[in-house]
DNA sequence: TTGTAAATGATAATCTTTTTCATTTGCAGT
DNA sequence: ACTGCAAATGAAAAAGATTATCATTTACAA
């Protein structure tokens, strides 16, 4: 379940950030495109709309909605950090490569392996990162 | 089985390219680090030995070295694009986020969430990523 | 309505990564 | 061992991406 703009105005209040313009204009593109964002490209949509946002403040809002765990960094594909909204609980995702759509899927069991790794190198293991990629139903129909 | 020095200048012969100092350096240096290096470290790694080397070499290797397959890209952890020498046939790596160790395991079974992945999203997927991140042993021991 | 801390935008400073191009060098073929 | 040439290198600069600084503006609690 993907979070929507509501939500995620919701938690800023609740954090005590404050509800600018310019943030709910970011907010509005991430959580309305199906697929992942780099801030650049974040920053030339919102300036459609808003011409005089700074690029430093798509950074910074960017850098805040992640700490707060709302939208995920991706990095499949060519560019590392681009940017899609979180779904409640999984982190994990299923990119196309050739239009960038993103699909979320609740963690797999995980957890398993885990357990395994941790038992045989001891290691605490803190966070994982999974992304499959490849192409979606219509870009395959698209090439055909 | 991690690829050694021997191995991978082999490949490079196969595959026509030169065996340069300066290649045979920037290989030495990953190969004999068990953490994952970022361009600018494996630059200044290899500078004490070759002092006149370039940047731009190191990046012309890596990128060669990644498009044979000889090296992995990892991206946990702050900065994306570092480095570490290719197992044979496991892309799928631990990493310890102190120390930055790195130990690939060979893929467990995600062949099965592929397939229900593939099935449920009708996606074709090509390739995953999978990182998990946490402390070994030594840094946890360190931190008590 | 007002005061204040937080947020913004402009500018500049830092990286990081790519291009370009003249010079050098590995190595295949003698 | 020598030679020719495509491939590789290094220097310099351009292009991009990200972060720091600071004066001005603004959201919002009181």
């Amino acid at each position: 379940m993907r979070l929507n703009e509501r939500e995620i105005n919701t938690t800023l209040r609740q954090n005590g950030y404050k509800i600018t313009p310019q943030r709910r204009a970011v907010i509005r593109k991430i959580a309305s495109s199906r697929d992942h964002l780099t801030p650049a490209a974040i920053y030339n949509k919102v300036r459609r709309d808003h011409p005089s946002i700074g690029l430093v403040t798509v950074y910074r809002t960017l850098e805040m909605l992640g700490r707060l765990g709302l939208v995920c960094e991706l990095h499949a594909g060519g560019s590392c950090r681009s940017y899609t909204v979180s779904a409640a609980d999984s982190h994990d995702h299923l990119i196309c490569s050739e239009c960038g759509e993103v699909i979320d899927f609740s963690q797999y069991d995980l957890g398993e392996l885990e357990q395994k790794l941790s038992r045989e190198t001891s290691f605490a293991i803190e966070s994982h990162l999974l992304e499959f990629t490849g192409r979606c139903k219509n870009c395959q129909q698209r090439a055909a």
